[in-house]
DNA sequence: ACCTATGTTCGACATCCGTCGAACTACCTC
DNA sequence: GAGGTAGTTCGACGGATGTCGAACATAGGT
């Protein structure tokens, strides 16, 4: 009866690119993980949450799904129980010009 | 005679660039505060450090300073009681190029 | 010498953030 | 429907971070 409390059929909190502040965009690349998530998306495919592997529970890795998602990063389809990711490429190259490029460029290992 | 214990005639701590994880550089620019100072900064000039007065105290303002410092995106020169900080541009283009413009260019207030 | 102006450093504090295991929901397949 | 699979959410934890006032160091001016 009660669907209080859980959010599984809501829809996913994908706001408007223009509505989250730079900094929050430029925190959520701020991460080694979510930065490798980053890099793994940024060929262009969609991916199951599933595929990021980066040496984190499943709990952090879907925290840090939610980050970037929540800072307008990435877009999620949800099909089963599967949920697909993909990086939100035009928006951000529309309204961050040369940003996702220059960070996507820098060495991955420091 | 005892000089330990502070910095005060030490070289200030500013590390090569590629020495810096992007990481560290995108964490420093995910700042209001120092965002605000790297704007300010953005036009090539010096200023001294007092010259940013963003509503926080003096003692932060320092923290900060130091943050982008120790990050790599910034130098300090120092004279007389003042100490004259600029952007490292150029550095900054060869090894992330178009980064900082991207960063510029973002409205100021989300 | 004193006083002032400019910054830094030192605790201290509150908050945020990354991390995990455990419990949970939702869906799919037998 | 029982079980398995994919993810999320919930506390909890420790460590990092932003903030401040107070104390300090240094240089310059009177």
């Amino acid at each position: 009866m009660s669907n209080i409390g859980y959010a599984g059929h809501m829809e996913l909190h994908e706001p408007e690119l223009r509505e989250v502040p730079v900094t929050n965009v430029l925190a959520a690349l701020a991460d080694d993980v979510r930065l490798q998530i980053v890099r793994a998306l940024a060929g262009g495919g969609e991916y199951a949450c599933g595929t990021f592997e980066f040496g984190v529970s499943k709990a952090t890795r879907s925290h840090h799904l939610k980050v970037l998602r929540e800072a307008g990063l990435t877009r999620t389809r949800v099909a089963g129980t599967s949920r697909y990711v993909r990086l939100r490429r035009e928006e951000l190259e529309r309204l961050y010009p040369g940003l996702l490029d220059a960070v996507l460029a820098a060495p991955a290992r420091a």
